[in-house]
DNA sequence: GAAGTGACGATTTTT
DNA sequence: TCGTCACTTC
């Protein structure tokens, strides 16, 4: 057997358990590797790719591995650095399926009508694109959302279908069965537009290995190795994908968890991982279940609830851990109570000496973490949102992207039609009718359109002169492409494209911020050798994690947990309707109610030592307060590993009695909870008008909200007040935070917008 | 072209 | 409830 220990075990061998040494070992044909949740799944992982290249049964470069995120990709590059050394600086094929796709693609982009240097859309620019097609087609854009068709477009690319392939009923639900021919014209666009969406990235490739085996077999004969991170998620393209390159030598590891398959609602087929022995007949499947991370309780909650989910290929997480409590199960009035439990929580543990790094609050869905964050700033407890806008999508960066697409590729139409009246330049629907038009019938790229549309008479002669200044401008920032440095060319453009002036001009902290992200996007282009090296990482990348080294609690979605781990896990807002949530109750059946528990096992397996979940028997939910009933998923959990309690003062049987009362629940909450109305003040101070509302929106906007730009009317010495805690004197100010001796509360944090001075 | 108004709708999110 | 977006109005 390969996987016995020897006492000449390489770097790479030592320390791992029996399954992870023959993960690791077990190089030659397929291999599913079911690793649960906190089982050394990297480990064994970055093992394998050393242990391959180490004993030379392949180059670096003759190894494929596949991850779906890019922060996986680079944990894994900077893993097997860690182990190699200069040997993964030759490993071109690891990354992520649309980077890895799109890096082959560049090269065969001839066989699908594109040129290499083909653009990639975001979602913005392919909304746009649609939007075009459907008022070409003459679909009425308010009946059919061009949302919807994306959804669709997406949806059949995920399954690799191509407009010749999709199924007699597929799209007949949108307008009139017109989606399978407005994808098809969606298509020809792009090949004019020489762009491609992330969908086309995988697709393309499909069909060229489809349809030139001479390429795919160059291909398959390259990889010795496959190796594929999270199978699980994998959607039909990215399986048919592998499945392709894989043929030859069915050297594939696929690593994976069925039970952590929460991504359906995006394409991925858990069926991929179910019938991965089916598909590679002699496939080994090893299983990696003993679980470094949790406590026992911890596991054997998690353990149960699974275990009430079918289908399943089966795994039982056990650790020779033996302390640890069990779960809490915590039943609260309502959500502002929740989040009040939450924050003395983090509190009381950031007393015993805990940081609040190790802390994480998952939600079911992004409108659970206002409450959270209104909590917090009022207590001036340090938090970071994940998830939500992030830096490349924000509209400036957009703008300012659009720019550089522009002048690297005069053909971007899309990035044309973005910026062209931005900052306003007086081009409206007029002009751009007419450049639309031109372009059409000559067959040009807008931007050669404008340049041909300002020598004649056809525009008002305001409009051709401001158009004529934007197109000199365009041509001089192509001229400067050699002459600068690619961040000098962008703070140029920046600067003479008029966004700062507007910006300047609007005179609001959301416009300062701006300001500073445009500059923060200048000072990370520094990375890139050059604006297209740039341009192709921002549109594959999009993601943005500048190190932060303060402290803070985390707020994010259980989906964006999935991978990490934390000392303490607040599980919160367990209760039907919204977890599991009331979309996947009301349709998907029994398939999604089965997704959302498996969402429910990821959470709880993200906690290293406490678990504790909150359900509250009132919340309100887009305004409107709702009583509600706890999870089934508490229910469901085994008794022996769960502890519960409520704050309820009457017990579960005042709580069962609030379930009745749906009238006028807000009546009830002050009564039972034993506060006054001046309590309910107090808790919503954002909305009491008090000034520097801006500062809290621009929080809510951006990744991380911790280190804004302070008000000016406050200073150290300060006399303030403030709604919860009284009057106090400022004794320090950093950004927007405040540290204030209050008279009758002591030392507190507050963000500034919640204090007056007085 | 900017500012204001009313309807709408609102999981999960990566590339 | 609250933010977005399309549409009106000056």
């Amino acid at each position: 057997m390969l996987a016995s220990p020897a006492l000449t075990d390489p770097p790479y061998l030592q320390g791992l358990n029996a399954p992870q040494r023959d993960a690791v070992l077990t190089t030659e044909g397929p291999v599913l590797i079911l690793a649960g949740a906190g089982t050394g799944k990297t480990r064994a992982l970055t093992s394998r790719l050393a242990h391959i290249i180490v004993t030379r049964l392949a180059w670096p470069s003759e190894v494929l591995a596949v991850t779906f995120t890019n922060k996986a990709a680079r944990e894994m590059r900077h893993r097997m650095g860690a182990m190699l050394g200069d040997m993964v600086e030759g490993m071109p094929f690891l990354g992520t399926f649309h980077a890895i796709a799109a890096r082959m693609l560049r090269k065969h982009a001839g066989l699908v009508g594109l040129q290499s240097n083909f653009n990639i859309l975001d979602t913005d620019d392919q909304l746009r694109l649609l939007k075009q097609v459907q008022a070409e087609a003459g679909i009425e854009e308010k009946r059919w959302p061009a949302k919807g068709l994306a959804g669709l477009i997406d949806k059949w690319k995920n399954r690799g279908s191509r407009p010749d392939q999709l199924l007699p009923g597929d799209g007949r639900d949108y307008a009139d069965g017109k989606a399978p021919a407005l994808y098809a014209r969606y298509q020809e666009r792009l090949v004019q537009l020489n762009a491609c969406d992330f969908g086309d990235l995988l697709l393309h490739m499909l069909t060229i290995f489809q349809q030139h085996p001479d390429v795919l077999s160059e291909y398959q004969r390259r990889f010795k190795y496959i190796l594929v991170d999270e199978y699980q998620d994998t959607n039909v393209s990215q399986y048919l994908w592998l499945r392709l390159l894989a043929q030859e030598r069915k050297n594939i590891a696929c690593v994976g968890d069925d039970d952590q398959s929460i991504y359906s609602w995006r394409g991925a087929e858990v069926a991929n991982i179910l019938r991965f022995e089916k598909d590679f007949p002699g496939a080994k499947v090893i299983r990696l279940e003993q679980n470094y991370r949790s406590t026992p309780h911890i596991l054997g909650a998690a353990g149960g609830l699974i275990g009430k989910n079918s289908g399943r290929l089966g795994k039982t997480l056990w650790t020779d851990r033996t302390h640890g409590d069990q779960v809490k199960v915590t039943g609260v009035w309502d959500g502002p109570e929740e989040a009040r439990l939450v924050g003395d929580a983090a509190e009381r543990l950031q007393r015993q000496g805990a940081s609040l790094n190790d802390l994480a609050i998952l939600v079911r869905a992004q409108f659970q973490t206002r409450e959270f964050e209104d909590r917090f700033i009022a207590i001036g407890l340090p938090y970071k949102i994940v998830g939500g806008f992030r830096f490349y999508e924000r509209a400036e960066i957009r703008d300012a992207l659009a720019y550089f697409r522009v002048v690297v590729s005069p053909s971007d139409g899309l990035a044309f039609e973005r910026i062209v009246n931005l900052p306003k330049r007086g081009l409206g629907d007029k002009a751009m009718a007419a450049l639309h038009t031109l372009a059409r019938v000559r067959d040009v790229p807008l931007s050669t359109a404008a340049a041909m549309l300002i020598e004649t008479d056809e525009l008002t002669p305001a409009a051709r002169r401001s158009l004529a200044t934007f197109v000199a401008d365009l041509a001089r920032w192509r001229g400067q492409l050699e002459s600068l440095s690619h961040q000098d060319l962008a703070r140029v453009i920046i600067e003479e494209s008029g966004m700062v002036a507007m910006y300047q001009a609007q005179r609001s902290v959301e416009a300062d911020g701006r300001l500073e992200n445009l500059t923060e996007l200048t000072r990370a282009m520094d990375e890139y050798e050059s604006m297209q090296a740039f341009l192709e990482h921002v549109s594959l990348v999009m993601d943005n994690d500048q190190g932060d080294e303060a402290e803070y609690i985390t707020i994010m979605t259980l989906h964006a947990a999935k991978g990490l781990e934390f000392d303490h896990v607040f599980l919160v807002g367990w209760e039907e309707g919204v977890f599991p949530s009331q979309r996947a109750l009301d349709e998907g059946g029994n398939a999604s109610l089965e997704e959302e528990r498996r969402l429910a096992y990821v959470g709880i397996t993200r906690a290293k030592k406490a678990a504790t979940i909150f359900h509250a028997a009132n919340r309100r939910i887009y305004g409107q307060w709702t009583s509600s009933i706890p999870s089934r998923f508490v229910s469901e959990l085994p008794p022996d590993h769960v502890e519960v309690t409520t704050t309820m003062s009457g017990g579960p049987s005042l709580w069962r009695a609030a379930l009745g009362s749906g009238q006028d629940p807000f009546a009830d909450v002050g009564r039972a909870t034993g506060r006054g109305p001046g309590w309910a003040r107090a808790t919503t101070v954002g909305t009491s008008g008090l000034p520097g509302r801006g500062p809290v929106l621009e929080a809510r906007a951006s990744a991380v909200s911790v280190g804004m730009k302070g008000r000016s009317d406050v200073s150290v010495g300060s006399r303030v007040f403030h709604s919860k805690f009284g009057y106090g004197a400022v004794t320090s100010i950093e950004g927007n935070k405040l540290e204030i001796e209050f008279e009758k509360a002591g030392a507190k944090r507050v963000l500034d917008s919640f204090v007056e001075v007085v």
